[in-house]
DNA sequence: TTGCGTGCAAAGGTTTTGCATGGCA
DNA sequence: TGCCATGCAAAACCTTTGCACGCAA
């Protein structure tokens, strides 16, 4: 049973989820959005509200940045079924990798079949780093 | 390189340790922390400060709560190779299971060399249900 | 016209910081 | 003894809230 919310569609909702959707795989802070766009088109309340609106009706993702303190933001994309396949997050260059793979299933049943629990993707973002990116730190 | 810091022994840190190590598989809060301890032996901002420094020493956890907007601490069990397997956290019961389990090293191959990743456990937390919560949710 | 959405400013709560003191090594 | 750690209180910060007005449906 879901909330049956009437959605405006104002000009400052728009803007916000034009401004995430056009980023498509990077990650904002609250500062970040607000930055971008108070000041000329949005009040810093509207986007806090909006915000928590679009976390809640599955919009965007709220995860949390390298160190684990910051809280950030991303266009959840539902035409290409993000909420249904991993995210990988390189904690270097903040790459996101949709990773979406035939063993990823497997390793669900697996894991609710011997471990019983179910994986929630839609929820999670798995740390790690890009090859590229271990090979620079390799280097130095 | 690692920054070489005399690290004192202090009474406030044994007792913030332990407190962390007698509840292994809980998350904190920082308010929960401060609730339990400060008051009669630690000052908040002595919880604030160790809580900042553990994690960066890598003995505690930094994670998000359920709706993804709480920072919550854990202790990392290094004698148990805690950042050596994943761990998965059901999104009700906040129960955490450790996947040790020899299928996940093979995804960790497998994901390094076809997708260019290299995971990292120790910083991820994977959500989702366990279960049995799982069976209740769908009682109710 | 209805009632949700917005903006401003104020309130609220949490985390950080400055400084003098305390305590480990 | 030298330095790091601690506690208090103040400052800084971020987020939420109240209220009146605006605007989508």
């Amino acid at each position: 049973m879901k909330n049956e919310k009437n959605i405006y569609k104002t000009s400052q909702r728009e803007i916000l989820l034009d401004f995430l959707r056009s980023h498509p795989d990077e990650e904002f802070s609250t500062e970040e959005i607000t930055g971008a766009l108070c000041g000329e088109a949005i009040g810093k309340s509207t986007v806090y509200r909006l915000i928590s609106k679009l976390c809640e009706d599955g919009d965007i993702l709220r995860t949390r940045g390298a160190g684990g303190k910051k809280i950030l933001y991303r266009y959840i994309d539902k035409a290409h079924a993000c909420d249904e396949h991993f995210h990988l997050k390189c904690r270097n260059c903040g790459k996101i990798i949709h990773l979406d793979c035939k063993l990823m299933a497997e390793l669900e049943e697996h894991i609710a079949g011997e471990h019983g629990f179910r994986l929630d993707p839609k929820s999670t973002v798995i740390n790690g780093v890009c090859l590229e990116c271990e090979k620079k730190e390799n280097k130095e």
